[in-house]
DNA sequence: TGATTAAGTTGCAATGTGCAACCTAGTAGG
DNA sequence: CCTACTAGGTTGCACATTGCAACTTAATCA
């Protein structure tokens, strides 16, 4: 029990994937922040374009809060709202939203979805999520190979 | 009942977020994929290395395989081994398994994780997974703006 | 032929999820 | 100022998912 525990820290510790995970890898967690990136700010707005039950809702809102993603900040002129708002670590999951939702509309719903993040000066659509090199080169995947850190050039 | 798993679906055919998290977002399934980039292709390495319970993994592979991210090819020269291959589909979920983690080794770990994704002919690491324009300019926050679909210019 | 290995499956306990009803503080209307 | 309503929860209970340990089955090894 104790080892199982440790262990797991162990891996959490290790591995920055599984260490996200654990904040934002919950069920429904993503899609708060989608709803969050959109625009939603309070319990009710959530609860109904989600459509997620009110005590998961809860749950999550509480945990993203604790984990420094998003604020909760009581409205000062109606004291029984409350609006829940990215903060700069919630905002910078950005590239992680927007490559999963490149990924979902390239393999499973084929439907482009809505709305759209553009370029403000350009209003023109932002270019697909790809890796690429220290210049800004995309990289195809034979480009790529997975090297130890000790290898690493200075 | 019928009610909300139409609901469900709905929203799922809307939302390629959603639809994502329906076939990578269970508990484990991104880890899994974390050891396929790796290289980890057999059912005991995955196991033992994850530290994840056997049906579980069984169930996971399964429902990877049946949604055409990993492929599951019998080893001809040991007929109990399988290997379990990214296909397509699933190597193209590089981009997301590469933001998450960085943004965990930046807000998390802060431990930097090994291995590392380099350049094969410079042999540096790649950039940052960040949000750029169609030229391939990184944008900043406030150089971003959300636009409805029917909005984009030509 | 007997031991070992790879890839699972099964049974059962613990945990997480979903729904509906309820609660509480604050606001709005008369 | 008293009643109704609203925002943001909490609670109780049924159902689904997860996790552990033990077992199975087919193939290979000694």
């Amino acid at each position: 029990m104790a080892l199982d525990l440790e262990r797991h820290r162990e891996m959490l510790r290790q591995c920055s994937i599984a260490a996200a995970l654990e904040t934002v890898g919950e069920r429904w967690s993503f899609l708060i922040l989608r709803g969050a990136f959109n625009g939603l700010q309070h319990f009710e707005e959530f609860q109904s374009t989600l459509g997620i039950a009110r005590n998961i809702l809860s749950n999550r809102l509480g945990r993203l809060v604790e984990n420094g993603i998003l604020g909760r900040e009581p409205d000062p002129t109606d004291r029984r709202r409350v609006a829940y708002r990215l903060t700069d670590k919630g905002l910078d999951l950005l590239p992680v939203l927007l490559s999963l939702r490149q990924w979902g509309e390239k393999w499973i719903s084929a439907l482009p979805s809505n709305p759209v993040l553009v370029d403000r000066a350009t209003r023109r659509q932002i270019a697909p999520m790809a890796v690429r090199d220290a210049d800004g080169r995309m990289l195809t995947r034979d480009e790529l190979e997975w090297l130890d850190r000790s290898e690493l050039e200075a």
